[in-house]
RNA sequence: GCCCUCGUGGUGAAAUUGGUAGACACAAAGGACUUAAAAUCCUUGCCCUUUUGGGAGUGCCAGUUCGAGUCUGGCCGAGGGCACCA
C-alpha cells in the first residue's frame, strides 16, 4: 500500500497555488467572493480556518464552473489589542502588527486557499488609509459628517469612547470595564440620514439569512406614529408626547416623562424627585435589568389638559420606564391597551378606561385583569373614533390632531448616529484641523496621506496623538495661518466598510477604487464570515456603499453584498483540573475507561460542556498543530464534515483523524484503479448512471451550501467504487468516473485531488464534472408500496413508469399480492416516482 | 418582558420540501484475518417472533390528510438577539 506523504504533496501543490488564480477572463459571468478579512491577532485560530474553508470551496466551486472569481485577503489591522501589545512588549504597533500579518499570512498559505495575493490590502498601510481620508472629506463636503457635543460612553480602560453599539451590558465590549458617561466632542457619520432607505434595502437581499435581515431591521427600528402636544396647568411649558398609538387618545389616563426630560428641571431641587432619580440610575439602563424592575413613577402635582376630553385633567408623571432618547420622551398612558402602562396605573391606582375591544358587547374589567389588551377591534368610549378599527381610528385621529394643530404625523427610527471619534494612536487619522478662530476644517486632498507619526510614546495614558506636539501642530494650507490637528482616530468599523471596494483595484494610486472595476466586480456574490457581524459591519457597510453612490453617481451598486453566509462557530469540549483551573485539550488525556485525566500528574479532570473555542476557557485548537499532524487536506474535509455550515461545529480529534484515513483510503483507491486492467463491462452502464447521479447532488448541494452532505455523498461514492472493484466493470468507466470524483474533490481538498489526477494522468483540471441530463432521465429510482398509508415493499424501478404498470407490478408481487387480489380497494392514490397507496377497505 | 431560531438513535447529523425516517460518519459491542497487537474488513444496534414477519417510533397533546420529522393550534424544553422603542 502506498502512503500518503501529504507534507510532500502539500508543498508540492502550494508552489503552483501561488501562481495559478481563478480567472476566466473571457467569461462574462463574474463572481465575487470574499471572506470577512482577518484581525491580525498573531496566530489563525479554527474559526478563520472553517471561515476561508467554506469561502474556498465555493471559489473554486465557481471557477470550476466557469465563472471568473475574484478571490482576494486582506488585513484588518488597526485597532486597540496593537497598542495594548506595543505597551506590554515594547514593540511597536507598527512592527507587531506587521510581524502577525507575515506569520498568519504564512499559516494560512499552508491551508492551501486559493486567494489571489497580489491583491492583498491592509487598513493600517498608509496606502490604504490615505484614500480612507479622501473619503472622510467627501463625506465631509456631502455633509454627511457632523460634530456633535454629546455624552459618550467612556471606556476608562481603553482611554477611549465606544459606540452604543459597542457597549455590552453597560461594559465595552472588548474590555468588558464598565463604562462612564462622559462629555466630548465626537465626530458622526450621519447613518440615521439613510434609515428608511437601509430598511427598505433589505428587502433586496434574497440571499441574505432571514435572521439577519430581522436583526438589523429590528435595529433599524422604524415606527409610524404621531406626535401631540399637552399643555400643562400652571407652568408656561407643554410636553411633546410621541405615541404609536393615537387611536387610543381617549383611554388615556396619565402622562408620563423621562428622568433627562427638560420638565423635570423645575424638580432640580426636589429632594423626593432626586431620590427617586438615583433610584432609577440604580437599576440601569439594559433591558434585561429593567425586565424585572417594577416600575416606578413620581408624581409631579402638574397636571395635562386633555385635549379632545374637555375639562379632562391627566397627572404627569416621571417614570423609570420612559427613555429620553427614544421619541420625545414623553408619552400618554392608556392602561387598558399597553402593559406597562397597565402595571404602572395598578400601581399608582390610575384609571383604567377600556377604549378598544373585540367584544364590545361585554365590556372587561382590567382592574381585575392581569393583561392589556393590544389587539385589533372596535373602538368605544372615544367619541368621534367609535364604532372603527384601530387603523381606520389612527389615521382619523391624527387628521383630527393635524388639523387643530395640536401635533402631527411622525415616524421615529431607533438607530443612532454613528460615532467615529475614538481616542487612540492605532487608526486612521481624522483629515481635520482646528483653525485658531475655532473652525474646523478639512486638510487639503493634496496634504494626503495624514500619516501617523511613529515616535511616539505608549506608556502614557490617554492619546499620544495628543501629546505629539510637531505632529498636532501645523498650518492651514490656504492661508497658511497656524491650526492644530484633529487627534481622533477612526473607528475601525470604518476601515472595514469598503475594503471590498478596493480589493477590485488595489493598484490604483489616485483614488480609492477604479470605477470600472468596481461596477465590474461589485457587488460582493457571496460574502461569508461570523454571525458576530449580523449589524454593525454590515449595516456600516452598507450605509457607505450608499453614501458613496451619492457622492458619485457612476457607481452602480447600492448593496454591497448580494450574497451572504454566516457561518456558525468552533466548539470544543472543556476541562478543568482539580483546583478548577482551565486546561487546554493537550494536557488531557483519555485513558482506556473512557475517563479523562491530566497527563502531567494523572489526576483526574473535570469534562465541561463543549463551548466555542475561547482563550480563557483555554479550549482551543491550534490549526497549524492539525495540519502538521494530519494535513491541510484532513483538516478542511472534517471542518466541512458532519454539521451543516451554519451550525456550531465540535472539534474532535477522532474527527479529524477519521477525516485522515478517508483521504489515504481514496488515494489507495486511485493507486488501485491506476494499476486495475480489466475489460469486462457489464456493470458499466449502471455505474455511470449512479455516478452521474452523485455529480448532479453535489453539484446542487453545494449551491445551497448543504457542505455536510456533499462530504456525506463523497464517501456513498467511494463505498460504490469499493463494491464495484471487484465486479464486471471495465478499468476505462473506472477511471472516467474517479477522476470525476478527483475533480468534485478539488474544491474541498485541492492538494490530494491534484495529485491522484496527476497519478491518473488527467490534464484537463480546470472543469467541473459535466452532468448528462440524459442519463438522468434513466436514473433507477426506488418506489414504495403502500397498503393503507404503511409501506409494505419497496421496488427499484426505472424512473416515469405509469400507475398501470405499477400496478400490475404490485399484483406479482409476492409480499404485496395477498394483501390486494380479492380485496375491496376504495382507492389508490399514485405519485409518480415516489409512492403507490392502496386503500382497501376493511 | 419582547423578537428570532431550534428540538430526529449513545453522538454529529440526512431526509428529493407532504411520499421509504435514521443516509453518511463517529463511538460501542460481536466476529474475521493475525502467534499477538495495530491496521483492514464484516455484522449488530427499540419491542415481540426461532425465521419469514409484525409493531412502536422524529420533545409532549390534539388536528388536517390516503399519508406528517415536514402543515395548523396549544403546551414543554434549549439556544441566540435586545436599546423597557411607547
Amino acid at each position: 500500500m502506498d502512503r500518503l506523504n501529504f507534507q510532500a504533496i502539500e508543498k508540492k501543490w502550494q508552489s503552483t497555488f501561488k501562481t495559478e488564480k481563478l480567472y476566466n477572463k473571457k467569461s462574462a459571468k463574474k463572481f465575487y467572493c470574499l471572506e470577512m478579512f482577518p484581525y491580525p491577532s498573531g496566530k489563525i485560530h479554527m474559526g478563520h480556518v472553517r471561515n476561508y474553508t467554506i469561502g474556498d470551496v465555493i471559489a473554486r466551486f465557481k471557477f470550476m464552473n466557469g465563472y471568473n472569481v475574484l478571490h482576494p485577503m486582506g488585513w484588518d489591522a488597526f485597532g486597540l489589542p496593537a497598542e495594548n501589545a506595543a505597551k506590554e512588549n515594547n514593540l511597536h504597533p507598527k512592527e507587531w502588527t506587521k510581524k502577525n500579518i507575515s506569520e498568519m499570512k504564512r499559516q494560512l498559505k499552508l491551508m492551501g486557499l486559493s486567494i489571489d495575493w497580489d491583491l492583498e490590502v491592509s487598513t493600517c498601510d498608509e496606502k490604504y488609509y490615505k484614500h480612507q481620508q479622501e473619503i472622510f472629506i467627501d463625506f465631509y463636503n456631502k455633509g454627511f459628517v457632523k460634530r456633535k457635543e454629546n455624552y459618550v460612553n467612556w471606556d476608562p480602560k481603553e482611554q477611549t469612547v465606544l459606540a452604543n453599539e459597542q457597549v455590552v451590558n453597560g461594559r465595552g465590549w472588548r474590555s468588558g470595564a464598565v463604562v462612564e458617561r462622559k462629555k466630548l466632542s465626537q465626530w458622526f457619520f450621519d447613518i440615521t440620514k439613510f434609515s428608511e432607505d437601509l430598511l427598505q434595502g433589505l428587502d433586496e437581499l434574497k440571499n441574505w439569512p432571514e435572521k439577519v435581515k430581522i436583526m438589523q431591521k429590528n435595529w433599524i427600528g422604524k415606527s409610524t406614529g404621531c406626535e401631540i402636544k399637552f399643555n400643562i396647568d400652571g407652568v408656561n411649558q407643554n410636553i411633546n408626547v410621541f405615541t404609536t398609538r393615537p387611536d387610543t387618545i381617549f383611554g388615556a389616563s396619565f402622562l408620563a416623562v423621562s428622568v433627562d426630560h427638560p420638565i423635570c428641571k423645575n424638580f432640580a431641587n426636589d429632594e423626593s424627585y432626586n431620590k427617586f432619580k438615583n433610584e432609577c440610575l440604580k437599576v440601569g439602563t439594559t433591558e434585561e435589568a429593567l425586565a424585572n424592575a417594577e416600575k416606578i413613577g413620581f408624581n409631579t402635582k402638574l397636571f395635562a389638559t386633555h385635549p379632545f376630553i374637555k375639562g379632562k385633567k391627566l397627572p404627569v408623571y416621571v417614570a423609570n420606564f420612559i427613555l429620553m432618547d427614544y421619541g420625545t420622551g414623553a408619552i400618554f398612558g392608556c392602561p387598558a391597551h399597553d402593559q406597562r402602562d397597565l402595571d404602572f396605573a395598578k400601581k399608582y391606582k390610575l384609571e383604567i378606561k377600556e377604549v378598544v375591544s373585540d367584544n364590545p358587547s361585554k365590556p372587561k374589567n382590567f382592574d381585575k385583569l392581569l393583561e392589556a389588551y393590544v389587539g385589533d377591534g372596535k373602538m368605544i368610549n372615544s367619541d368621534f373614533l367609535n364604532g372603527l378599527n384601530v387603523e381606520q381610528a389612527k389615521s382619523k385621529i391624527i387628521k383630527e390632531i393635524e388639523k387643530l394643530k395640536l401635533g402631527e404625523k411622525k415616524i421615529t427610527f431607533r438607530l443612532k448616529d454613528w460615532g467615529i471619534s475614538r481616542q487612540r494612536y492605532w487608526g486612521c487619522p481624522i483629515p481635520m484641523i482646528h483653525l485658531e478662530d475655532g473652525s474646523i476644517v478639512p486638510v487639503d486632498k493634496s496634504e494626503l496621506p495624514i500619516k501617523l507619526p511613529e515616535d511616539i510614546d505608549l506608556n502614557q495614558s490617554g492619546n499620544p496623538l495628543e501629546s505629539h506636539k510637531s505632529w498636532k501642530n501645523t498650518f492651514h494650507k490656504k492661508t497658511g495661518k497656524p491650526a492644530i490637528r484633529e487627534t481622533d482616530t477612526l473607528d475601525t468599523f470604518v476601515d472595514s466598510s469598503w475594503y471590498f471596494l478596493r480589493f477590485c483595484s488595489p493598484e490604483i494610486k489616485s483614488e480609492p477604487f477604479d470605477i470600472k472595476k468596481v461596477n465590474y466586480w461589485m457587488p460582493v456574490d457571496q460574502y461569508i464570515g461570523g454571525i458576530e457581524h449580523a449589524i454593525l459591519h454590515l449595516l456600516y457597510s452598507r450605509f457607505f456603499m450608499r453614501a458613496l453612490k451619492k457622492n458619485n453617481n457612476e457607481i452602480k451598486t447600492n448593496e454591497p453584498f448580494k450574497g451572504l453566509f454566516t457561518q456558525g462557530m468552533v466548539c470544543h469540549e472543556t476541562y478543568k483540573d482539580k483546583n478548577g483551573k482551565w486546561l487546554n485539550p493537550s494536557e488531557v488525556e483519555k485513558n482506556s475507561n473512557g475517563k479523562f485525566f491530566k497527563i502531567s500528574d494523572k489526576s483526574e479532570v473535570k469534562v465541561g460542556p463543549s463551548e466555542s473555542m475561547s482563550k480563557s476557557k483555554k479550549n482551543v485548537i491550534d490549526p497549524e498543530n492539525m495540519i502538521k499532524s494530519y494535513g491541510a487536506d484532513a483538516v478542511r474535509w472534517f471542518i466541512l464534515s458532519d454539521s451543516p455550515p451554519e451550525k456550531d461545529i465540535q472539534w474532535s480529534n477522532q474527527g479529524v483523524n477519521a477525516a485522515y484515513n478517508f483521504l489515504q483510503k481514496i488515494y489507495n483507491l486511485c493507486n488501485i484503479v491506476n494499476k486495475k486492467v480489466s475489460n469486462k463491462n457489464s456493470f458499466d452502464k449502471d455505474f455511470d448512471l449512479k455516478i452521474n447521479s452523485y455529480v448532479n447532488k453535489i453539484t446542487k448541494s453545494i449551491n445551497n451550501f448543504n457542505l455536510n452532505v456533499v462530504v456525506a455523498n463523497v464517501y456513498e461514492i467511494y463505498n460504490l467504487f469499493n463494491d464495484h472493484l471487484e465486479k464486471d466493470i471495465s478499468d476505462k468507466c473506472l477511471k472516467l468516473n474517479l477522476i470525476k470524483l478527483m475533480k468534485i474533490l478539488i474544491p474541498f481538498t485541492p492538494h490530494i485531488a491534484y495529485e491522484c489526477l496527476e497519478m491518473l494522468g488527467e490534464k484537463e483540471i480546470k472543469n467541473w464534472p459535466k452532468i448528462d441530463n440524459s442519463l438522468i432521465l434513466k436514473e433507477k429510482i426506488k418506489l414504495a408500496i403502500q397498503i393503507n398509508g404503511k409501506t409494505r415493499d419497496i421496488i427499484e424501478i426505472e424512473k416515469g413508469i405509469d400507475q398501470i404498470t405499477i400496478e400490475k407490478l404490485c399484483k406479482k408481487n409476492n409480499k404485496i399480492k395477498d394483501k390486494i387480489l380479492n380485496k375491496s380497494i376504495s382507492r389508490i392514490i399514485f405519485v409518480q416516482n415516489r409512492i403507490i397507496n392502496f386503500i382497501i377497505k376493511k
